[in-house]
DNA sequence: GTTCTAGAAC
DNA sequence: GTTCTAGAAC
């Protein structure tokens, strides 16, 4: 029984197959759909259509079918270049949950929240993941792809340490190496930004030149740089007035949903709920610096095994927009205690977005806190400070 | 594959 | 009390 249910959701790729609005791309042979749950910005799929179940069924035979796999892959990475270049990892998943032969294509950002589970990093980023050009050579060199052991799979899904995939940062906790891959991302974002302002600047000096020469002097349109989001612009893809779409690109630009070519880029803003580091500790600290210590008199802890992220980061989930609004506030940054005095106690009530610490925490200073002393101070001190 | 949660572990 | 994990459910 358990089994058939797991089978049932094994097949939820076929049945994508039977509803063209999935479809960003469809040929006779395979569609291209984007993933449910992206591991990265951009994350698609291309599923065959004929019934395979993963890799390690085909042939040699079926090199012309991985070759248009191919070729839509391309298609839907060529869809993206109206955004500014990223790099995409094309490739199997060696050992696959779904009941159908899938091609993923990811860009290499991995900054998502769905990449939740070591799991989830490991299979892209082990020998679990097969770029196509390995499966390629291995279907034409001996004609089969082996399916790996239980074991294998096993210790590959939970391997460590964590290597970034873009510089030698290396790391045990996935919070960390999520941490580190925004960094990746923000600083790819803003070199983006800027090459498109400089773009910009020199199309409109190359423009005046041409005006001068010409002795026309006319004003340029005063169009705002077009720096986020880039979600915008995706709503657009593949704008090229001088090359008529086919028939399935037309039909794959018609089912393009608002976000279809990836999440909005400006996710990492505190109030944007889909924000994948919301409402977890922040992340300016030193990479591959130990975890500090918790605020408070905790006694010190045994080294844990295996990886550690706060649990609200592992729960972390798709929230419509607006959905915190009536929600109860964090309970790590909006207990009802006070955890530690904060800006609007100690600094004339200024403070910060509510939950948001401004400046350095300070520290914990039992002796201050319980001499009633200053204890005294402190409450008389609190009327003073709010009335200026 | 993802989500949810009870209960173990700390 | 909080965090983590395994397993059930989908």
């Amino acid at each position: 029984m358990e089994a058939d249910k797991l089978a049932y959701f094994r097949d939820e790729l076929k049945r994508k197959l039977n509803d063209k609005r999935n479809f960003l791309i469809e040929s006779d042979r395979a569609v291209v759909i984007k993933a449910d749950y992206p591991k990265s910005q951009y994350h698609f799929r291309v599923v065959a259509k004929e019934e395979f179940r993963d890799i390690t069924q085909l042939t040699e035979e079926h090199l012309p079918l991985l070759d248009h796999m191919m070729d839509l892959a391309n298609q839907i990475i060529e869809k993206q270049k109206h955004l500014e270049s990223r790099n995409f990892l094309i490739g199997f998943k060696v050992n696959t949950f779904w009941n159908r032969l899938n091609l993923h294509v990811i860009s290499d950002d991995f900054y998502s929240m769905a990449m939740k589970r070591l799991s989830h990093w490991n299979s892209f980023n082990s020998e679990l993941f097969m770029p196509f050009q390995i499966a390629y050579m291995m279907l034409s060199v001996q004609g089969s792809i082996e399916s790996i052991s239980e074991q294998s799979y096993n210790k590959l899904r939970n391997k460590m340490p964590l290597r970034c995939n873009q510089c030698e940062f290396v790391t045990n906790m996935l919070l960390d190496l999520k941490a580190h891959l925004y960094q990746h991302w923000r600083l790819k974002e803003d070199e983006r930004d800027q090459k498109k302002k400089v773009d910009k600047i020199m199309k409109m000096i190359s423009e005046t030149k041409l005006d001068e020469a010409e002795a026309k002097p006319e004003l340029l349109p005063e169009e705002p740089i077009q720096t986020q989001p880039v979600a915008a612009i995706a709503q657009y893809p593949n704008e090229n007035p001088g090359k008529p779409l086919t028939p399935q690109q037309q039909q794959a630009q018609n089912s393009y949903d608002k976000y279809i070519n990836g999440p909005p880029v400006n996710m990492m803003n505190q109030k944007n709920p889909n924000n994948p580091f919301r409402n977890t500790p922040h992340f300016d600290r030193q990479p591959q610096k130990p975890p500090q210590p918790r605020f408070g008199p905790r006694g010190p802890m045994a080294p844990r095994t295996g990886p550690r992220f706060p649990h609200k980061q592992q729960h972390n989930r798709f929230r419509a927009p607006g959905f915190n609004e009536c929600r109860q506030p964090h309970p790590l940054y909006h207990s009802g205690r006070q955890q530690f005095p904060n800006a609007a106690s100690v600094s004339g009530g200024q403070a910060g977005p509510p939950g948001q610490q401004q400046g350095a925490r300070p520290k914990w200073n039992l002796s201050k806190i319980f001499n009633p002393q200053n204890r005294q101070n402190a409450v008389q001190a609190q009327p003073t400070n709010s009335s200026s």
